[in-house]
DNA sequence: CATGAATGAGCGTTCATTCAT
DNA sequence: GATGAATGAACGCTCATTCAT
């Protein structure tokens, strides 16, 4: 077999099994052993490809990140209306969220702690997707539904981090939601999108 | 010396001692070693008065939302219009994440666990800051500045949530707005917090 | 009150709540914290009348081998033919042993640790139990039921020590015996009893 | 080098340490830090072989006994009367005791606790012990010398519990023995061994 | 290239004991 | 005489990482 496309699967391996294993009990929580056992393979050999455990770490949460890119690119390119391909976008990114809320959380919540190479990875992927959502706000411009006055980047940023903020709660928060206010969590993130977006339409 | 004025003050040193800590270092990386030396007392005698690791943090992140709680509230009842009492309220909670990012992203972060009593107690609290932007909000609508239409409790949470998703981002990206976009946290701030405000005014 | 009953009082109450503790969780997993708390004393106050948990125990394992020898020479001078007697004082011993198994096994186990004060006194106990036994064989050979060439320390030594090897196993093993052999703890005790009697009968 | 190998040799010597020094100052008085030290391995190489220091324990209890297993099978097997056997059986029981009196005593203080598969073995050794046992008491009554209406089995679990409560006291008396009697552990024993055998005797 | 084997450093927690008041 | 308060010293156990083969 070619050294590339084994490097590649040998990766992709170690990848999917960390990400099982951190979802399910968190970064400390797992130990090196246990991803390597998942994974199948010896954890010297996954020493080969991966320098250290937060180097694991790191490039399941591009991956994943660069998941929700991909989605996010998606949506904010879509068919329909502009508050179609709004809602669509929210959501994606609550679905991605809710499959893997250790990951997400811990990609947004870590984002200051940039330090090498592949967290620069991470920063520009961040920025393309803060950059699909001011695409679709510039869009929302041209098309005469948002507000011309509107800085369309820190607009972008907003969006992004007020959902990222909204969605870990809304989950969390769930039957708190339901029990108190008899709101289910699909009702309760539409309608704080909804309000979300009114601070920016005309 | 008195039990009561020693429980008192080792308990607020070792709370002292750990919030740097956790803050610098974060929950793993801090041992209850470095807590008691920096505390300045024996690990033993630490653990007179705390019974866990874990009941460090518990009551260290109670006592930060406490005294978030405070000041919400009194950003909620203070003079002036509904939207200086708004943003009063905003940039108090940012200022206070800003100085503790750390418990805050936790606290907000595991608010859903709610086992033993003292995560009750942090769960009411919670629920009392929600109160708090509720009770906002429904002055909003009396002053007849906010949109009858809206479901309070609903628009608290979304409030407050997207507000603690807005102000790490502000926090960990300031660098990235000041040299992309040339706009200083504060102004995102505002902006943020006013394009938040605009989706439930009239 | 008399300092002399003070010290009773204290000691026996500690002894009292040490006996209970060291029976349900054993010496090593029973701690000062708990005898103190339990006797309902300070730990300080504990350990001016003990002068240390070592010294608990043996002055406990003393006093429940005085309370053995209490029952062995009432046994032992009891109404009865000899053999009542010798029965007497073997289900007596399982008796005490049953009730607290740790406590004897310890103070069996362990006679060969004698090194202070105490345990010389546990030392004489001992031998005070052992005399008992061998009056008891003495009277069984005036009584002409016991074999005249018997050398009647050893052989007290013996029933003593043999008794205290069964009453364990029997105790352990009561479920063993009951589904192997059909046997109940009782009748598997009689036997064992009897047939160590015929050794030295005539 | 072979796993297996490496296996067997670390195994070996860890149970080697333990065996020394669990003997010296007992189970608890024991640190894992002594084990492996005297082993001469890190601790944490230690737990690769061993998962706990109970199972350290349990298994150097298990090997044990199946060393003392082995002696009972040959003695029982051996040459010579029936009467020439048992004595045998009783020496080398009583020569291993002697040498390990820590772990002999242990396991058969704790026989009863079988919870998991490393016990479980430890209850059939001890079952295969007895069953040696009955193996010679059969054929004594096969050879006409033992009692034809004894219980082989009940009697089997008699002599080896008398044996293991009469050898201890034995080594632990032995200064005793000798300067109140004027007799040595060696008579002692024969004596007591004797006696145990009248009991069965025809 | 892959790995079996090893480990140093550290962790949270416990507890018998002491001593100033 | 009694105790509240403090602690030093361990303890069993884990784990990310390394390295010779």
């Amino acid at each position: 077999m070619r050294k590339v496309i084994l490097i590649e699967i040998h990766t992709e391996a170690v990848l999917r099994a960390a990400g099982k294993l951190f979802e399910k009990k968190g970064y400390e929580a797992t130990s090196t052993d246990d991803i390597a056992k998942r994974t199948g393979i010896s954890k010297s050999t996954m020493y080969e490809y991966f320098k250290s455990k937060q180097d694991i770490w790191d490039r399941l949460v591009l991956k994943y990140m660069e998941l929700l890119l991909d989605d996010v690119k998606k949506a904010a390119a879509s068919e329909g209306s502009f508050e179609d391909r709004y809602y669509k976008l929210c959501f994606d990114v609550a679905s991605k969220f809710e499959e893997h809320p250790v990951i997400y959380k811990g990609a947004l919540g870590k984002t200051s702690v940039v330090t090498d190479n592949e967290n620069n990875k991470l920063q520009i992927v961040f920025e393309e997707i803060n950059e699909a959502f001011a695409g679709l706000i510039r869009n929302g411009i041209e098309e005469g539904v948002v507000r011309k006055d509107i800085d369309i980047y820190p607009a972008a940023l907003l969006m992004w981090s007020s959902i990222s903020g909204i969605i870990p709660v809304a989950i969390d928060k769930e039957e708190y939601l339901n029990s108190r206010f008899n709101i289910s969590k699909k009702e309760y993130l539409k309608k704080a999108f909804e309000t979300l977006l009114d601070g920016i339409l005309k």
